[in-house]
DNA sequence: CTGAAAGCGCTTACAG
DNA sequence: CTGAAAGCGCTTACAG
């Protein structure tokens, strides 16, 4: 069996309040004492048993990130910085994926409660009333990722995606373009909802141009598949585009490889623009104009503002909204 | 407070013991008392508290996983296979991201071994001496997942690397190319313990073809940058090249980059073969024609062997090796 | 500075 | 079928 403090307490000739004194280095302990208890520690070998230390003080120190799905670009990119913030102040992350389904979310989400972690991330899907109220109940510290909350009171992590897919179709259109096909994913929102969707129509406002109906596609999600498929049907249906804006870099690849289908190049006969900025917009060919979404601070952030509010540095609170930039790389072409 | 397993025995005018035999069904209650306590449970919203549990039946339920990088696709994927198999146990995966880095992992090892996790699999870097028999003495049964584990009693999870190498090689000396170069990740190994480069010598020797060994390059690691520049340098130094092998999807890539920086096209000008087969590797312009790795179902294995011990369904140990497949793409183009 | 004791929220023989 | 009691491995007032 593993040595348990009492052990140590043993073969140091103490009591296993000083054990854990000295481990936990908080009162003070005379130095020879301290000394005894630390060479028993090493010479058994002793590694404090975590879990009936959190039973103690109720804090695991593990945080939890919710993923609709966990092989894809997007959540490594956050998970990364997660697991930074969360490193460094000696938690724990545990993943879950939920695949975008209900069940599988709450049974998670009861999982979650039962193990009693000490905050959640909740990424990218939408936050249904019944998980935060499930959550809420439970009373672990929440916050949102990326996705829609319906309730504002619930701490927020995100971009302005109204501000940065305007700021992305002005640039198509201070490219020259006048006909801009758009993809986006949401199936999930309304399009007043969705705010990549109403930039994207503003920007063609102000400017004084129109938006084609057939122009604009909703999809499914966000994945390579949808881009295809959305791109072989935007390209087939909607002649004389010069451009299309899709709201994630998935899509976008999606999009060109439907034109390469088609024998259409880019960016000479097309120009094609992404969101995200994820690893693999610098890996196409050519090398994806996108706009970029910091992923891993806002990884970082999410987590530090949960361990924040944990460790009672500051309260749980406000939205925080990351700026966002136009990177320029090669798949858009000046007409 | 959260309700106690006290509070529901309060409640339902039993005692605690009864709560938890209900809660963990195994002893025969009787149907009235089941049904009061369930009732107790429902009405106070009793969630049992698994920290206290796993004190006493000394089990977590929880695994853990460690990545070098968390962010490429190729953690992603076997993340996948591992978080679905742990989570229709029960059980949860916390996930470390060591970067590689040899303190950062000997910490990891620390924490996972006070949280007391029931399994460690160690993914993709060389298991050193020092961390194996860190877990070895605190007893936490340990799996290698497609990385070289120094030691033959600790169980691994991997393909034939040899072998798929040696088949790729052949498969493209098949389509008529002749001077072929390579590009591998790998510093931490020798030449020979690498069985991808192995593979690719064998299958020369095999078809009378003798490798320059100005057509090899061992790389740093097995990212898109690597692949870039080292491309690059293989284009320059090694003339007359018709393809590349890469050793990961993502080298692939980087060379596919490079050749496009220099106006070669892949793949009239120069064929480029992969290995993994990523998700972007039919993302990519033209779709990578790569050896397969089962990446998601190593990933399932993984965890099933880790849990079957656990469970005490099965003994912990053995090999598993799986099997490797081309998947023909547009990279590579016949003579 | 240090120890005896209670308690965190469960489970599990042991009786009955 | 059910309860009283001990115990899992720690931490933390409370005394001294």
């Amino acid at each position: 069996m593993e040595p348990t403090i009492k052990d140590v307490a043993q073969r140091a000739k103490v009591s296993t309040a000083t054990v854990s004194r000295v481990l936990n280095g908080q009162h003070w302990v005379a130095e020879q004492t301290k000394a005894a208890v630390l060479q028993a520690v090493q010479e058994l070998n002793y590694k404090p048993n975590a879990v009936a230390r959190s039973l103690m003080n109720a804090q695991t120190k593990t945080l939890a990130i919710l993923f609709p799905n966990v092989s894809d670009m997007f959540s490594g990119t956050v998970l990364s910085g997660i697991e930074d913030a969360a490193h460094e102040r000696g938690f724990s992350v545990i993943v879950c994926k939920t695949g975008g389904g209900h069940d599988r979310t709450l049974s998670y989400l009861q999982l979650l409660a039962e193990k009693r972690v000490d905050g959640i991330i909740f990424a990218s899907e939408v936050l249904r009333e019944e998980y935060s109220s499930f959550v809420q109940q439970v009373r672990i510290p929440l916050v949102v990722l990326s996705g829609e909350s319906v309730q504002p009171e619930i701490p927020t992590i995100r971009c302005n995606d109204h501000q940065a897919a305007y700021a992305a179709t002005s640039y198509l259109i201070g490219q020259g373009h006048e006909h801009i096909g758009m993809l986006y994913g949401g199936a999930h929102e309304t399009p007043e909802q969705n705010g990549r969707l109403t930039g994207f129509h503003e920007a063609h406002r102000d400017h004084g141009l129109v938006v084609v109906p057939e122009h604009v596609l909703c999809l499914e999600g966000f994945a390579f598949k949808d881009g295809q498929a959305g791109g072989a049907r935007l390209l087939h249906q909607a002649k004389g585009l010069t451009a299309i804006f899709a709201s994630s870099d998935e899509l976008a690849l999606g999009v060109m490889s439907a034109a390469y289908a088609r024998g259409i190049q880019v960016p000479s006969d097309l120009s094609v623009m992404g969101f995200d900025d994820l690893p693999l917009a610098e890996m196409s060919i050519p090398p994806l104009t996108t706009v970029r979404q910091p992923l891993y601070g806002m990884g970082r952030r999410a987590a530090t503002m949960l361990l924040d509010h944990i460790q009672d540095i500051k309260k749980l609170e406000g939205h925080a909204v990351f700026p966002t930039t136009i990177i320029e790389r090669k798949s858009v072409r000046r007409l």
